[in-house]
DNA sequence: CTAAATATAGTACAAATGTACTAATAAATA
DNA sequence: TATTTATTAGTACATTTGTACTATATTTAG
């Protein structure tokens, strides 16, 4: 599965075939096949471990006060964790057109992590940091939009030709992060001089 | 093309082979090969097509007074194009991984819309439609998430199993549009009123 | 009307791919 | 140690795909 992660990354989930981990691992065809019957198998493996990585580092995390940090803090852990499985968010269209099971396992954490996150955003409204909604759906919206900036940056930066140095990171997660800059209130933006 | 670019958009470029675009249209996979030799020839065909189709929308569209609708506007006609060619969106990775010439050409694009988009954010700014810019990049950064948006909002609804209809298409225009009310001073706030 | 061009159909071919199958080898267990 | 289980290698097969090739048919032009 690392050597298979790897040759995703780096070639592409279409340009990976069962025979090109096996000679990369230096192992028969046959090997593979016997370890994952389908090569399918090897990709929902990967999926779900990403989801299971993300799951224990967002345990992980200290939820009892609910700051601005915290904010940062989940954006920054689904940057490293989708970047260490990028190539999933690559051939998202393609992993989920032909994959039904990942498909709906998708759509429901894209739910569950859209009410965490209103509960977030509503607690940052309390606390003052968050200026009030000023319009309709004015948070849903701005969650959806740091969801599909979350999941296609890396997807972006790699077709504009960019390696993803360190540099690239740093720079693409201070591009998402700022979305957040403009609805905080004073208080709010007194916190984000701290935190960058 | 036309056939190819419906089959495209319904089942995904990796989806439809020479065979396929030839049956929907009952001539022989010979005679498509006369006219295309290649299948990359479709492909590329079909973008040049839509990079046209966006350049003349473009040239039709006022410039000559810049306001908060002419953003508004080349959103909502870059929404409309990209709908009508959203394989390209859909399969952009593989594209652009498998075809130097659009690579190319796109990179090209971003650098020259960026620089466009640039232009109208300072015009903005100066007749005091936007605020000044309080972050470092700011402005950069605001133009980097709607073309992330602007490019993967379809594959994001795609992916979560929404279908394009008018109210998907609606509803996703302000969601990506609303990126932009929380730069408003109150002078844009009030023209903001009057747009939606 | 005839010759040249264009268009179409049908088929063939090589390459790649997922996967199934078989035999041999290594490891585990009773 | 003997035997059962797990692992590995090697190969074969069916399918698909892009594309090339050839022979007709159709259209165009002189």
């Amino acid at each position: 599965m690392d050597t298979a992660l790897n040759l995703f990354n780096e070639k592409g989930l279409a340009q990976v075939s069962l025979r090109t981990i096996a000679e990369s691992m230096r192992i028969s065809p046959g090997n593979l096949t016997y370890h994952f019957k389908k090569r399918e198998e090897i990709v929902e493996a990967l999926y779900y471990e990403f989801v299971a990585e993300v799951e224990e580092r967002f345990e992980e995390m200290n939820l009892s006060e609910i700051k601005l940090n915290l904010v940062f803090d989940l954006i920054l852990m689904l940057t490293e964790t989708r970047l260490k499985y990028r190539f999933l968010m690559r051939d998202f269209t393609t992993l989920i057109a032909e994959n039904p099971s990942i498909k709906k396992h998708y759509v429901a954490v894209i739910k569950k992590r859209k009410s965490q996150s209103m509960g977030i955003f509503d607690h940052l409204i309390e606390q003052k940091i968050l200026r009030p909604a000023e319009l309709e759906n004015e948070y849903e919206h701005l969650y959806e939009r740091i969801q599909i900036l979350g999941n296609f940056w890396i997807t972006s930066a790699l077709m504009q030709g960019n390696k993803m140095t360190n540099a690239t990171v740093e720079r693409n997660f201070e591009m998402v992060v700022q979305i957040m800059y403009p609805y905080l209130t004073n208080k709010g933006k007194r916190e984000w001089e701290r935190l960058t």
